[in-house]
DNA sequence: CTTTCTACTTGTTTTTTACAAGTAGTTGCA
DNA sequence: TGCAACTACTTGTAAAAAACAAGTAGAAAG
């Protein structure tokens, strides 16, 4: 750690080019396998994504599973301590919805449709549906 | 740029290590010159320092600007597009808050103090206030 | 006129990332 | 039952970025 600042300790957590960009595809894409995150846009190699999956095991975000009829995959489920950075992701969709002049209207809209309508509802109700689909569900 | 995703874009932009705490600099802690930003507690290197700077100007962040009193000094100021930054730090200080268990109180505190009383109203201040003085400030 | 301060630059080592290829165990199907 | 395809990775290497150390030109102070 570099310092006690708690802006730089979420910095060295997640504050590099892949970390927060897995996590999205876990929060709004519904991805939980290997190769589903391998086949992101961003075209992340799988020697990064093999270490930041498993940095993000070792910092809590998220939890590695067995997938009971797949014995062969490993299923990646979000943390409490994952899900509750969506109001951070909210927060970045919308200074990118401001200032992200050049991005597709539809793909800012995926994310912000509901945020529009009652931004605190929506991040609750994200919240809690992603509570029970990562934290609920069975190991 | 590796995707049109919003998420994507604001990685890009100041997904890394440094960027954000030079912000952070610039919204909490009053600085505004070089060896200010080169003598925070996380020690940045002055190559790196300069590299971020010209990035963040070249990217609509900050302004450069000249010192009337001492021609040596370059000053660096928020433009709007920084300035609206501040829900996403504050976002990111409440997630510290909550999961940096060995970070010490006060400096939480000094970032969350009014944010805890009413989020939306401390946002707007400090917004409204960055505004005076570093978008209304002269040249 | 010299020392100090300013915002940097330059050069080198170390670390990280990107790219390409390979591997052990699992599953699907003939 | 056997083989091809699929799974989550690992390994090796080249390229890029960061860290570290030193230096520089111009301005200000004494």
């Amino acid at each position: 750690m570099r310092s006690d600042c708690p802006l730089n300790f979420a910095v060295e957590l997640f504050g590099d080019k892949w970390t927060l960009l897995i996590i999205r595809d876990l929060i709004f894409f519904d991805k939980r396998y290997y190769q589903e995150f391998l086949s992101s846009q961003e075209k992340i190699s799988t020697n990064i994504l093999a270490d930041r999956l498993t940095a993000l095991e070792k910092n809590g975000f998220v939890r590695k599973g067995r997938d009971d009829r797949h014995k062969q995959k490993i299923i990646y489920r979000l943390t409490e301590k994952g899900i509750n950075l969506v109001p951070l992701l909210i927060e970045i969709a919308l200074w990118s919805d401001k200032y992200g002049e050049n991005l597709p209207q539809y793909k800012k809209d995926f994310i912000l449709k509901e945020v529009r309508k009652d931004k605190t509802i929506a991040v609750k109700k994200l919240i809690e549906d992603l509570h029970k689909k990562h934290v609920q569900a069975p190991v």
